[in-house]
DNA sequence: CAGTTGATTCGCT
DNA sequence: GCGAATCAACTGG
């Protein structure tokens, strides 16, 4: 088959999107990609979305990840290549999605926890029907549900020239005095320990992106 | 706005 | 079995 063009990220006669990012981009170290994807887009299944906020998961080395003891069935794509994405299931309803990144068996990967609809919105609201848009992709579980991505997309290489997803860069440089850091959400495992790992990045001031939110303890109901 | 709660399936011990 | 990288609906301010 011909090789197939970049496919254009959609609609939007212009610039909504920068350039390609390519395999080498997430090849990186995971803790240089999360902060460069701020202000970077991901597009699938005719939905654009622009990162505000992502997480990220340093493998076997961070007791808050999927990897940290060691690949099973449902990690195994985050020991692959970097680029693919890893989507996985969890509260009994929901998926989220990561993607790979670094050197093949590092296991280290990106959460895409938000962003805004910036192409593709009839599709969207399709997809999140009585929900107000700047909650279509506000939370990781939102996020997925926009862009369509569900556990059928787990190993999908965001890289590969003419398939269905792809991610570019920000048209406009993201200055650095807009990216903050802080603890990540929710993540099990740390011993209330989760400041010890900063890697939760976002974009300052954006509406997609709520203030942190300290995962209080569940009070078990009503004490006497 | 902040806080609380039930929903509901899978992955791993 | 247990608990999860969460969400929507609802309450009260």
């Amino acid at each position: 088959m011909a090789r197939q063009q970049d496919p254009p990220p959609q609609g939007l006669s212009g610039q909504l999107t920068g350039t390609r990012l390519s395999r080498d981009f997430f090849r990186e170290d995971v803790l240089d990609v999360a902060p460069a994807l701020l202000g970077a887009t991901l597009t699938h299944a005719g939905v654009t979305v622009r990162l505000t906020e992502v997480e990220a998961y340093a493998g076997e080395q961070d007791p808050g990840s999927h990897a940290f003891r060691g690949p099973t069935p449902r990690t195994e794509v985050m020991f692959g290549q970097a680029g693919h994405l890893y989507v996985y299931f969890t509260y009994g309803m929901h998926w989220c999605a990561n993607v790979v990144t670094g050197v093949e068996g590092e296991a280290s990967a990106v959460l895409l926890r938000a962003g805004e609809v910036v192409d593709g919105r009839e599709t969207a609201a399709a997809r999140r029907p009585g929900i107000a848009e700047r909650d279509w992709a506000r939370g990781p579980a939102r996020l997925a549900l926009s862009l369509g991505l569900t556990g059928e997309h787990t190993g999908l290489d965001a890289c590969e020239v003419g398939g269905p997803a792809s991610f570019h860069a920000p048209t406009q440089h993201v200055p650095a005095s807009r990216i903050r850091t802080g603890p990540r959400v929710g993540v099990a495992g740390l011993g209330g320990d989760a400041a010890s790992y900063p890697w939760r990045f976002y974009l300052d001031g954006e509406r997609s992106v709520s203030a942190y939110r300290p995962a209080k303890p569940r009070r078990r109901r009503a004490e006497a």
